[in-house]
DNA sequence: CTAGGCTATTGACTCGAGTAGATCCCGGTG
DNA sequence: CACCGGGATCTACTCGAGTCAATAGCCTAG
């Protein structure tokens, strides 16, 4: 350390700009630049080393702002989801915070509670704070595309099983996903399979439900009860409670989501039934919470991480002006023992 | 091209200034800015209104990178979490949203994974993008102060139990949840409580290993079995197992964390034990996955919504010159059936 | 010894918005 | 009629960094 005094710990220091470095390094403010940014122009090695040492001196970091005016790019991407502490959206926005990461990009967080107006809102202020791109898991599955194109930015549309032309968008196929979950059931001789739907706000049916249909068709097997709630533990639970009740009640239910699987073991668990004895459960997402549930969840893994990593290229790819497009992941099954495997 | 057909969808649309909607106005740029700031000069009413038309006919967004340049302040708030999957730091990163964006602020999210280095970098790259204020979670017990100094920007250290002088910082009274859920386990007649504590790289012990011994103490029995391991699920699990087969088996556990507690549960029905029956167990954060689990975990409720707000005002507070200060907020048990209450 | 050809460096302009200071225009006074 | 007050508006500079065109050295070939 500086055996000379050190300064007043909270005087409030002025930022260290390119001239103060051009100034201590006696050079001019286009070489910092370029020391900096390693082009365009080359640098004497020596000039380059007493840049660099006035830079260590003095602290300098080049103000981000001024960089993303001048550039037209703040090397920010906004994700837009329902709610963060969903397990599920958490997973998703690790991963595309590390995907961004790589790539340089810092990422803006922002939750619209499933809440459209707010969506909306937060679409708009990441529009005027001149991210470069948007990941918007909308709390719709028809998302209002209007907003993102009037604000002009490029997106992808998350969690999207259908093509939005125009858009990138990414998904998974629901239906491939959910038919393997249904059709392990079916394997371990259960006939009177139940579903626990998310509810959903679409003219068209979610493919997991269709997935569930086409399994059960498939097998020659009559389709058991279903109950539509929330994407949640909650809703889970609920839908739970109902299907125990219903008059044909199934030995075996599928979930639409591992939170709803959750809430779907609690109910079991409340009514005294034993999983996968007296009722057995499979889900979807492949979520952390998932494995260590009691018992642990037999669920339709989503490959978050290729998916995330898919929807920020396609974001950069974008800016560079490549066309979008829509892609479908395929899942897998993640056998637990929910299902009654040992 | 037909001047009257639309022009193609995807045409690089120029961005539109401040200097568009002046020329569109018939008026001078600084009037806009006057109208869209709403000052610090009066616009006459006839004016403004031609130039709200004009802004809302062109669609004009003011840059926010050209605002933060000139003003200096980006209007963004900076989070470092060591995992965003983490349910109780994904609650916390949406209560901390939620205050930021009723202030205006927008969140730049970071996952520093644990990895010390990666933390350095992501406190250093905020506080290259100019934002407003970091609150750190840091991955250290005693995050290294320096960079924040060096960084120079108004922090909130988070989950802080001890003082920093200098330093905002916000945690709870660990060691008083402790001991309440201790209490209260002792209440239910156990003599031999075992702890289930998470690792921590600091010299002192941490808040929650005193209040456990505490209790202990107060009430006049033995230390139980202590096993330290990872603040997670895994973790959890492994200390159920170690915790299972030391020799003097406890009749009850108490986990540093919720997700201690959830493989704790899982370790305890592995082994064909019933929860509380064989094993009571309570656990600490009040994360919702723990009201979900089997049986629902009693458990420590930290008030991460206030804390969150407490977290955003200081840093806004600082940026207007108020003292640095340290803040400690109270636990609440919540009791469920993990404990053995019915 | 000078022209030619390099390379390293610099000066100066630019991005878009905030705002101080200058200017313009109007009605009202003396 | 000249002058002044004062509100409305405009001109011009600023923030910090990227980068191009111009320049300053300097070495070598003729």
């Amino acid at each position: 350390m500086d055996p000379m005094t050190t300064p007043a710990a909270h005087a409030p220091r002025a930022p260290v700009t390119r001239k103060d470095v051009a100034r201590y390094a006696g050079v001019s403010t286009a070489v910092v630049s370029y020391v900096v940014n390693r082009g365009p122009k080359k640098v004497a090695p020596a000039t380059e080393a007493k840049v660099q040492d006035a830079i260590r001196v003095l602290g300098y970091r080049p103000n981000a702002a001024a960089r993303a005016l001048k550039l037209g790019s703040s090397e920010t991407l906004g994700l837009v989801v329902p709610d963060i502490s969903n397990p599920f959206f958490a997973l998703f926005s690790h991963a595309v915070e590390d995907a961004a990461a790589d790539l340089g990009y810092a990422l803006v967080l922002s939750n619209s509670d499933g809440n459209l107006a707010k969506e909306r809102r937060n679409i708009r202020n990441l529009a005027a704070r001149q991210v470069d791109g948007v990941l918007l898991a909308s709390v719709l599955f028809e998302p209002d595309l209007e907003v993102l194109e009037t604000a002009d930015i490029p997106s992808v549309l998350l969690n999207q099983e259908r093509d939005a032309p125009g858009f990138n968008s990414i998904g998974v196929d629901l239906a491939a996903g959910a038919r393997i979950a249904v059709q392990h059931l079916i394997g371990h001789g259960h006939t009177n399979i139940g579903l626990a739907m998310g509810t959903n706000v679409s003219d068209s049916t979610d493919g997991r439900e269709v997935g569930w249909r086409e399994a059960l068709q498939e097998a020659g097997l009559p389709e058991g009860p279903i109950v539509y709630s929330a994407f949640t533990r909650p809703g889970g639970y609920l839908a739970g409670q109902r299907l125990l009740a219903s008059v044909n009640r199934p030995t075996a239910i599928f979930a639409t989501s591992d939170m709803q699987g959750i809430g779907l073991l609690r109910a079991i668990h409340e009514a005294g039934l034993a999983v996968p004895g007296d009722m057995a459960v499979a889900s979807f997402d492949g979520s952390a919470e998932s494995e260590y549930s009691w018992p642990p969840l037999t669920t339709v893994e989503q490959p978050v991480a290729v998916m995330a990593e898919a929807a920020v290229a396609a974001l950069v790819g974008a800016s560079r002006g490549e066309k979008p497009r829509h892609r479908i992941f395929p899942t897998q099954l993640h056998v637990r023992q929910s299902c009654g495997c040992p």
